[in-house]
DNA sequence: GTGAAAGCGCTAACAA
DNA sequence: TTGTTAGCGCTTTCAC
């Protein structure tokens, strides 16, 4: 392979000038600066970034850290994420940690030593101190979907515990008298908040919390179907979930039906999420709608403002995002009004 | 941040002991190795890779193209590309091209310029003289799902040109009478595969191939939705639709139900991939169905084969895989045997 | 078993 | 405008 030594001996000129027009063409006469291009096209050369980022300091290179790249959810992160960075000549380096914090911190060090220039971190089991380690680096990064009180840390996030809450609510409103949850695995901020926003609706209506009505499961189909069997083995069948997220809603439709009960009419049911699926499976999902790709993109905005920070010390934010209800037929609302009001 | 010098300083040994403690631990005596080892762990100290990959020119790194992360078939396979070389030590740096050759092209180079170790190219546009780019750099890659003739390339290939056989076969025998075809971008392979296929099975039942009845699609619930409705203006209502992939077929059938007709009573249809959403929707997408996720595990395994292989040449492969048609409610097969027994 | 030193390919400060 | 040269942090010969 060709390298910049090569180059700048076929084109007779010094290494430092090869650097120039590579990195700064309008230092150089045109005449040297075209006799160097010329070679550097006939040679096919590509500068080496590995170099290159030995020097600089840089990579050009963004990590992207997410639990499970099959949830629907987190390609659309990732499109917003990298539809921002490959404009910005950036690659995405991208790690699954399954949910599972010994292989997060393990992905967060192999990105640090590969020097990464930024790292966008997607609902972290990771503490506090354990930030830190990446602080200490200087390295830039964005909690997505996670939040941590530290006014250091770069935060975009949605209100779970709201988002819940009216999830809750909306059944609760519909009539529904007994109503469970199944929430995602609970090392997770995230599945903490959205049990709280549970609690809460059913606080403020004067429902009894049980909590053998809430089920753990792994965020995915088949956590659903899993977690919906345990409540019925265990109590009986309730007569909503609010899920805690899409996919498991899926799984636990799937497994009401095995049952032999119907959706809404024996068991509502609202998730969370509003994925791309949410509209197209029979019946369709009511769920908590968040602007998945738009995060993608604001977390990477930025973190590239950080990034590109020169200053040592740049404004750190937080950036809330509101959920929304999205009606639709799994909960049962429009039978149940009809019900109520006749 | 520490570098080796410092280590090496604090611990009293030069670099090249803290370097084989790091690399060849039995190399060092068992003393000088746990002193060594301490003050690595007092000071955080993590090796720098890009300082590795200089002298070693291997980075621990994978390169994953991919037209689009979120057409759920990619997902799938980086999972299967991740877990495979997850375990290895290895990272996947991810890149969209949106179906554009020229942002392929250029992802390439990006890769190659950051001295992957191997790269994985699913369902590229490239020239055959321009893999020759990347075999020049002796970097060892895997075409997943496509193909090309030159025998030293390795492939992960499914027989798409089969697949739209089995799937226009399938509507024929159900007998529709007039069977339209979306496809995806032209610049693909794959594409063209899965046109000849149609073709093909047209051809030898004795229906006339009519190209009118071929709509060019994006690949993507938008493109399929609007190949439906270019369709129904040019050449009015066919009887089914054999579609090139799953995501235009959900566009398709909302297209169909929008302009007030039914799948599969007025229109049947039958997609390609088999994604998960497919058996989720209503109704139920009949579709072709290859092995996704096994084969991102197959070509990172392939790759993987090759990269860890010190020899230059290295036996390269061809895999191909079988497609298998998955008959559901869409292509209404079931009523159309009813109806022809009856 | 350990250390000294060359060098990976590049950038950037300094000199000319 | 251009060239010389000192590193960046590591691995890896080659001595000892």
């Amino acid at each position: 392979m060709a390298n910049i030594r090569k180059i700048s001996e076929l084109a007779g000129v010094s290494v430092a000038t090869v650097s120039r027009v590579l990195n700064n063409p309008s230092t150089v006469s045109e005449e040297t600066r075209n006799r160097v291009i010329q070679v550097i096209e006939e040679m096919n050369y590509v500068p080496n970034s590995i170099a290159r980022s030995l020097t600089t300091n840089r990579t050009s290179t963004i990590g992207l850290i997410i639990p499970n790249i099959l949830n629907p959810l987190y390609p659309s992160i990732a499109k917003g994420v990298e539809d921002v960075f490959y404009k910005k000549g950036y690659n995405i380096l991208l790690s699954n940690t399954e949910y599972d914090a010994k292989r997060e911190k393990a992905c967060i060090e192999m990105l640090l030593s590969k020097k990464v220039d930024g790292l966008i971190i997607c609902s972290s089991a990771l503490k506090n101190t354990e930030f830190n380690i990446i602080t200490k680096q200087k390295v830039p990064f964005v909690l997505l979907g996670d939040y941590v009180e530290d006014s250091d840390i770069n935060v975009v996030y949605t209100d779970y515990l709201l988002g819940a809450y009216m999830a809750t609510t909306h059944l609760i409103k519909a009539g529904y008298k007994t109503i469970a949850h199944i929430s995602g695995p609970m090392n997770r901020r995230v599945s903490i908040e959205k049990l709280e926003g549970y609690k809460k609706a059913l606080c403020e209506s004067g429902y009894k919390y049980d909590d053998e009505y809430v089920i753990t499961g792994n965020n995915q189909i088949d956590g659903g179907h899993l977690a919906l069997k345990k409540i019925l083995k265990k109590k009986g069948k309730p007569d909503a979930i609010f899920v805690a997220n899409d996919l498991m809603a899926l799984g636990a439709i799937e497994a009401i039906k095995v049952a032999g009960y119907t959706v809404p009419g024996d068991i509502a049911v609202v998730g969370f999420d509003d994925i791309d699926v949410a509209s197209l499976v029979e019946p369709k999902l009511t769920t908590i709608t968040h602007p998945v790709y738009r995060m993608g993109l604001t977390a990477a905005r930025l973190l590239l403002d950080n990034v590109l920070t020169e200053e040592e010390e740049c404004f750190k934010q937080k950036i809330f995002i509101q959920p929304m209800l999205k009606v639709r037929k799994s909960c049962g609302y429009d039978n149940r009004i009809e019900e109520i009001f006749s």
